[in-house]
DNA sequence: TTATTATATGAAAATATTATCATATATTTG
DNA sequence: CAAATATATGATAATATTTTCATATAATAA
């Protein structure tokens, strides 16, 4: 056994960690959620939605999805509830795919 | 509608886009063949299975997939496909999610 | 030519993700 | 307190992805 197939093994957690994060990216809305954060920092459940003229509940889900991924933090303010960007390396993942010069 | 909801309209192909590599590689088998031919380019189906301890139709449906989104490279010698990367950069992508601090 | 080996293929089953809908909760306002 | 507004929740439906299995194909060897 080579030393890279000895590692695949030690790296099967990592790995199993790394597709988590990147799923929860791997979304057009999502992706839509984190460049519209990444601009404006701070937006509310709903001024997200009319950007990106999508539905209430679902945005909702996204954006707890995201939350519960370690992606996004929120704060409440009276009766809204802004979003923003908890961890902003996972921009650098739409500029990483940018470069990229896959089948598209 | 500001500048950024503006964007968010225009760019709404490119997140697709985006998101249909992302979804390629957000899967911890196929996370673990990248890093493995990163390490040692051009293996065949059966090295792979065995480095991965995974079965043999599993693979290659893996690898299809990735070869069709322009990930991967094939080419055959006899009775054995070789497998390399074809788009390097995607490896990026795997050293930008250890860098973040997302919940894992 | 038959057997063997490596890989691919395709259908079906299993599983996971995403979207929708109805409604609940919480906050503010009149 | 009742009404209005913003967001969350949870069940279900719709859809997509992943796995499995049986088998096909193609190359080589006996």
């Amino acid at each position: 056994m080579t030393a890279e197939i000895a590692n695949i093994k030690i790296n099967k957690e990592k790995f199993e960690k790394a597709a988590y994060i990147l799923k929860a990216v791997a979304h057009p809305t999502r992706l839509a959620i984190i460049q519209l954060l990444e601009q404006e920092d701070g937006l509310s459940v709903n001024e997200i939605c009319e950007a990106l003229e999508s539905e209430q509940s679902l945005i909702s889900h996204h954006l707890i999805n995201m939350k519960l991924r370690g992606i996004l933090k929120s704060n409440k303010d009276g009766l809204n509830m802004y979003y923003s960007l908890k961890e902003h390396e996972v921009t650098k993942l739409l500029a990483c795919i940018e470069n990229c010069n896959c089948n598209m």
